[in-house]
DNA sequence: TGTACATCAGTGAACGCGCGTTCACTGATGTAC
DNA sequence: TGTACATCAGTGAACGCGCGTTCACTGATGTAC
């Protein structure tokens, strides 16, 4: 049966929204399409209608989930509260709501090229605004780019092996160390 | 046609082998049972007097490639040493004979739980090398294990940022600067 | 404003391909005599 | 040492399930008069 215009609209950003929680939580072949669907309140012969394929919505849910991330990473936030939240168990449990380069990582290499430039392009922006943070909280602005990259590494990888670590209480140690020894060294 | 003994145990070794390979450079689901056993020069239905399932394999060959990994990196080599091998370009093209936790990210999660035990018992392996190195080279040993753990987490997120990112140059400066922000703050 | 009809978003059955797994068969191994 | 036969590793066709995708159909929307 036929929706109202506002209605298709209002289905189209649901399944964008549950592709880019489910992608992440999931990884993307471990989503199938029905589950998408499912999680927005429809059937999956309606997906069609939507998107051209499962691969175009990946791209699409990709750059959601990044412009979702950095929208929530507000001007207001520096970057030492930002660790602060970023390596913690409330993020390592919440995959589906977390960052995008974590949750995606090792699988983007294997999706499709449109993917992939959104995935690469999220990065960017990523690392541009840890860099700027840098820049402006410290002294050494030329090394900025180069502790923005370390820095960007650490957090990827203390959320990634954090996740894959069954022993949950080994896990947050990791995490915990993991903070408390980038402020340490980077005295952030 | 039936082979000998030592034949069958040849080919045993081979599929192996082929699946620590694959494993990491395509992820599991990205391996066909057919392409590990095409890489071991046999037909995909001799797979199943070797191994119970693919699951099961993938759980020996996750400790294989762990295992591999670590006898490779010998004793006489040092940290930093390890560190200039690691962070690269070369390690970052050859995934199929990379790390495990760099190939296995985010894969493992959605694996049985023999292949996720597997994974662990690796994870936990290597950071007690990297603990050990630090105690040994320092002062601060009782601070080894939390930056066992920051390094770890940085050498990991580095690679895996490196092999995502498109733009080879670009990916390749990561790297470096990485490195080399890893020897200014921990000093090594 | 009310009615008739064309449009088209959504439904759910069905298709088809890929891949893990099974199985009847083959023929070399290796044991029994 | 040589021969006959049972064993069993490997082969490749076939099965079956899951999942992305298609399609005929439905019925509410919204336009034309």
């Amino acid at each position: 049966m036929k929706v109202s215009k506002e209605q298709a609209a209002e289905h189209h950003r649901a399944i964008l929204h549950a592709a880019a929680t489910l992608f992440r939580a999931r990884g993307f072949d471990g989503t199938k399409v029905t589950d998408i669907m499912a999680e927005a309140k429809l059937t999956h012969g309606a997906f069609y209608g939507h998107f051209r394929s499962k691969s175009e919505l990946a791209a699409s849910a990709c750059q959601q989930a990044f412009e979702d991330r950095l929208d929530a990473w507000g001007p207001d936030i520096s970057l030492p509260e930002y660790l602060d939240r970023y390596i913690t168990p409330f993020h390592r449990d919440r995959p589906g709501q977390g960052c995008p380069i974590a949750a995606f990582a090792t699988d983007i290499a294997r999706q499709e090229k449109p993917v992939q430039m959104q995935f690469q392009i999220g990065v960017s922006l990523f690392r541009k605004r840890i860099s700027m943070e840098l820049a402006a909280a410290g002294k050494h602005s030329t090394e900025s780019n180069a502790k923005a990259s370390t820095i960007l590494s650490t957090m990827v990888g203390a959320i990634v092996l954090a996740r894959s670590t069954i022993d949950r209480s080994l896990s947050a140690r990791l995490l915990k160390e993991t903070r408390s020894t980038i402020t340490k060294q980077f005295a952030i």
